[in-house]
DNA sequence: CGAGCAACCTGCATGC
DNA sequence: TGCATGCAGGTTGCTC
């Protein structure tokens, strides 16, 4: 489920129950994700305190005193807030347990996600150091992107998908900020006039600020549900709606494969 | 170096 | 009903 949005939810559902919480236990049934689960989560996390839950990209980075807990979610991860006497359900692979009994565990079927341990400071980590600008952020902005987008000529939509460009642009918020800004999916980054990435750019900070505000409204739902806050009924444009008429021009959604990843968009309102 | 794509997994919808 | 196929919200790291 994770794009950006589902991740900044998932961030702000579980930080009131676990900031400021000591971890009495963890328990990891399934140590084979993305990468092998870090050592350190089972030997060095006991009876650390997590003191702030943060996000980088989609990334929830959880800082104790000897170091940071990154978490990924891959394709199919989510965490929710239970009790540590219920039973884990199928693919529910890790339990970080507190002393208040508060249990936060972690599910992925497909075990893309990943687990990982790192001395502080976390900004240094291999996979943290590498990342582009945050799409909210003002480091996200045309000054910055328009030179950067000169030296590509991969089709655009590759390139908001690069993390060293921005980050957190996943596949279905890639197809609709570009349908809101009217640029075909496959037109060749370096071959857009600055005014369109202009729009470009609003659009991306316009749609990701738009669902993680509707992902709100699920938090409440947090302890004891699926975690799993959804697609927040977004109306998405584009995203999954091939041979259905444009909203906007009634022309048919186009679904093609750029990258090998599906891609939709309207061949009258996108040039 | 950039671009393309294989790889890591399970679940689900579809078609024969 | 059973089985094969294709597809799925991410990202690294390999090849060319």
């Amino acid at each position: 489920m994770p794009e950006l949005p589902e991740v900044e939810t998932t961030r702000r559902g579980i930080a009131p129950h676990i900031e400021g919480q000591q971890v009495s236990q963890v328990i990891v049934r399934q140590e084979k994700l993305r990468w092998p689960v870090s050592p350190e989560i089972s030997t060095l996390l006991p009876n650390l305190h997590i003191h702030q839950v943060r996000r980088r990209a989609k990334y929830l980075l959880l800082d104790t005193d000897k170091g940071t807990l990154i978490i990924h979610l891959g394709m199919s991860g989510s965490l929710r807030i239970t009790d540590a006497s219920t039973e884990p359900e199928k693919h529910e692979h890790i339990d970080i347990i507190f002393t208040n009994n508060t249990c936060m565990r972690y599910k992925d079927p497909r075990r893309f996600g990943s687990f990982l341990w790192s001395s502080s400071p976390v900004e240094k980590h291999k996979l943290i150091q590498q990342l582009g600008p945050e799409p909210l952020s003002e480091s996200f902005n045309i000054d910055d992107f328009y030179p950067k987008i000169q030296l590509k000529k991969a089709p655009i939509k590759s390139v908001i998908m690069d993390g060293h460009i921005v980050v957190g642009v996943g596949n279905i918020y890639a197809s609709e900020a570009l349908f809101q800004s009217g640029i075909h999916p496959k037109r060749t980054a370096n071959n857009i006039s600055k005014k369109r990435l202009v729009n470009l750019v609003s659009a991306i900070k316009e749609i990701l600020a738009l669902a993680i505000e509707q992902g709100g409204t699920t938090l409440k739902d947090f302890v004891n549900s699926s975690g799993n806050p959804g697609y927040f009924q977004q109306k998405l444009n584009v995203y999954g709606r091939a041979n259905k008429p444009c909203l906007v021009c009634d022309t048919p959604i186009k679904q093609i494969v750029i990258a090998q990843r599906s891609t939709f968009y309207c061949p009258h309102c996108q040039r």
